[in-house]
DNA sequence: CTAGGTGCAAATAGTTTGCAACTAC
DNA sequence: GTAGTTGCAAACTATTTGCACCTAG
């Protein structure tokens, strides 16, 4: 496998964008090298995914977030109203990795979790509305 | 609100498919009535799940599953490998839900859970095989 | 009758693919 | 030198929007 000015610079992207979508890691590319295709950026990440190097996770519906495997995995807290991402150790979801594997056989992909909900910014900041979304 | 029948029949699809993609949904109202436009499946769900009848969910890249809140509220245990959806109590979650609760002031929607991994089915037929994923 | 709902077609966004030119090895 | 890689443009899929027509209330 061929290690081109390109891929380096995606997988650095990667990297330094902890969240990134494949639109944000182009545009990060971007910033250090003229010229390189959001194209490329699709088939470096599929290639990276499939050699090991990162992996991605559905945070939100659109674009999925690319992260590098070198950091520690973890688990994703997605905030649906501010849309912020908080991150949560991997050991949190371990009992009930646990139990899905014993009790039926399933492997969760912990790095690949994403939990949604209401972070207490925001919760605070809607504390007695109840209702009405508009 | 008016209630028109595309949107009664919307609402059955999604009952009726337990995790419905919107062409899916689409494609079960086309069954028992002609002509209701994918727009309108579209525009209905956004509406159903405004006022809190459906929710969605998203299970994988691609379109959203949506899902009636009539039934009860399940966590979903996706197959990266057959693509199968299993679904789990929503007791599952709750240690973790209360715990970030209590440490982070974050508030989990179960209901909206989706752990990636690999089935126990799949995770057979491949065992002994490591590497290539062709 | 009328405000809200619908269908159509076109716009938009994200992603993939074919192909010719290019380059790391 | 050559196979793997890239860039471009066009195809494709999922979703949204504008607008004229239609219908539930």
């Amino acid at each position: 496998m061929r290690l081109t000015n390109q891929r380096q610079l995606v997988l650095d992207a990667v990297r330094s964008l902890r969240h990134g979508t494949p639109d944000q890691i182009h545009a990060r590319v971007a910033e250090h090298a003229t010229g390189v295709n959001i194209t490329t950026v699709y088939r470096t990440l599929e290639l990276l995914e499939d050699i090991g190097l990162v992996t991605h996770t559905h945070l939100d519906h659109g674009p999925p977030a690319y992260h590098s495997t070198d950091e520690d995995s973890h688990v994703h807290l997605v905030c649906r109203r501010c849309g912020r991402v908080f991150t949560a150790e991997p050991d949190l979801l371990a009992p009930i990795a646990e139990r899905l594997r014993a009790e039926r056989g399933f492997e969760v992909d912990i790095s690949h979790v994403a939990l949604f909900g209401c972070c207490a910014d925001c919760a605070t900041r809607t504390a007695g509305n109840a209702a009405g979304s508009a």
